[in-house]
DNA sequence: TTGTATCCATGTATATTTCATAAATTCGCT
DNA sequence: AGCGAATTTATGAAATATACATGGATACAA
C-alpha cells in the first residue's frame, strides 16, 4: 500500500490531511516538525512526503534536501505545502528537488488528485490502461516490472538499477554514481559487477532499453516520439 | 530544442508567455483556440502544451483528451492554465491526463520553474551547461552534443575538450591549459594528441567551429548574433 | 535445491595516443 | 618586400591502451 508522511506544524492541517488520506486508502503518518519527520522517514520509508515549507526549526526546504541525501530515499516523492504568496519558496522548493507543490488553503479533493497524478507519473499505482508500445512500468511497491502487460519479477539489485536508470530516461548515469545509488558508499564491489547486472537486465527487459556510454556509464533510452 | 505550444484565447496571455518562453530558450508557438491548437499540434509535435481550460469552442479538457488520443503524442506534456477558482477544472484536468496545472494570474518565473520541473521529470532537459549559442548545444547530462536538432555522441576526451572550448566562446585556451583541464596534471601525453582530438572534433561538429591560434592554442568561435 | 550476487578470464570493439610526413605559418635575413 | 629556414599544426595510418560484453565459476542464503 502506498504510504504518505505529513510534516506540518499545524495540528489542524495534519488531522485533516491524515483523515482524507486514510479515507482514500493510503497509509498515513504525521510529524509536527522537520526533526521528527526525519526520524519517521528513516523508519517508515514513505512513498510520498507532504512537506510544509514554513516551520519552526528545520524548514521544508532543508528537510527536502536532507531527504534527497538520505540513501534509499532519493526517489521518495516530495510535495510542498506552501502559503499562497510564497513564490520564492515555490521556486526554491522545486529546485531543491521537490516533485510538486500545493498552495494553501488546501482543498482535500485537489490535493488527492495531485497526489494520484504524482504517483501515476512514478508508476506507483496501476494505470487503468497501458499502451502496448513496449514501455516499462516500474512498480516500486511490489518490485515488479511490467512490459506490454507481462509482469516480471526482478531481484533487488537489478530492480534498483533499473529503477534508477529509468527514473531519468536519457540521462547518463556515471558508473560511480550508479555504485553510490544502488550499492551505497560503504560497499565495495568490483567494476565488472555493474556490467553483469546490466547484462541480466538486458536479457530480461530487452536489448534496446539500456545503452552503454563508453567511458562514462549507462543510460535508459529516451522515448522516440 | 524543447518546443512549447500555448493555446489560449487571450492575446495578452499568449504574447507574454511566448515572450518569456523564447527568452528562456524554448521554441514557442501559439494558437488562439482549441481547433487551431490541434492543427498546430499535428505539425509541430511540441514537447509541452500550455492549455487554457476556459476557451470558446473546444475547451482545454477536450483538447487534452484529444491530444492523449493522437498517435505519437501520448507522451506530450500538458499543463493547464486555470483561473483561480476553477477547482473542478483542476481535478478534471488532471484526470484527463494533464501533467500539471498553473493558476492564473500567471507569474512567469513560477511558470518557467514549473515547466522545467516537468521537463526534468521526463528527462527532457537539463538546465546545466549549454553554450547559449544557437548552433551547438552541449548537454553534459546526457553526454550529447546537438547541432541543428541532430544529436551526436562524442567519446569522453573529445566531449571534455569541446565542453571546455565551448564554455567560453572566443576565449583562446592555451595548449597547456587544455592539457591540464582535459587530461589532468599527472597525465603526460605528447603535444600532437591535442591536434588529433581537435581534428576529430572538427570532423564531427563541422570545420568552422574550432579555430587554431598558432603558437598559442585553440578557441571556439564566437557567435555573430 | 534454487535464486541472487559477485568475481574472474577472455574476447572484442573502440578510444586514445603515437608517429611519420605534409602543409601552413612565422621568423630572420637581406 | 621577398625568400628560405625554422617552427608549429594538420593529416593519415598504425600502434597501444582501455572499457565493456560475455561465459562461466564461486559464495551464500532462502
Amino acid at each position: 500500500m502506498v504510504s504518505v508522511l505529513v510534516i506540518d506544524d499545524e495540528e489542524d492541517i495534519r488531522d485533516i490531511l491524515i483523515y482524507n488520506l486514510k479515507k482514500e486508502g493510503f497509509n498515513a503518518y504525521a510529524a509536527e516538525n522537520g526533526e521528527k519527520g526525519m526520524e519517521l522517514l528513516k523508519s517508515v520509508h514513505p512513498d510520498l512526503v507532504l512537506l510544509d515549507v514554513m516551520m519552526p526549526g528545520m524548514d521544508g526546504i532543508e528537510v527536502c534536501e536532507a531527504i534527497r541525501n538520505l540513501p534509499g530515499l532519493e526517489r521518495t516523492l516530495i510535495c510542498f505545502l506552501t502559503a499562497r504568496s510564497e513564490d520564492y519558496s515555490q521556486i526554491a522548493g522545486l529546485d531543491a528537488g521537490a516533485d510538486d507543490y500545493v498552495s494553501k488553503p488546501i482543498k482535500p479533493k485537489v490535493l488527492i488528485s495531485r497526489i494520484k497524478a504524482m504517483l501515476r507519473r512514478k508508476g506507483m499505482v496501476e494505470p487503468e490502461e497501458k499502451s502496448a508500445d513496449g514501455r516499462l512500468v516500474i512498480n516500486r511497491d511490489k518490485y515488479l516490472v511490467e512490459r506490454n502487460g507481462e509482469v516480471m519479477h526482478l531481484p533487488r539489485k537489478e530492480f534498483e538499477l533499473l529503477a534508477l536508470l529509468a527514473s531519468r530516461p536519457g540521462h547518463v548515469f556515471e558508473r560511480d554514481v550508479i555504485l553510490e545509488k544502488v550499492w551505497g558508499t560503504d560497499i565495495v564491489v568490483g567494476d565488472r559487477t555493474i556490467d553483469v547486472h546490466v547484462r541480466k537486465l538486458r536479457e530480461k527487459i530487452g536489448e534496446g532499453m539500456i545503452k552503454t556510454i563508453k567511458g562514462i556509464g549507462y543510460k535508459f533510452v529516451e522515448q522516440l516520439s
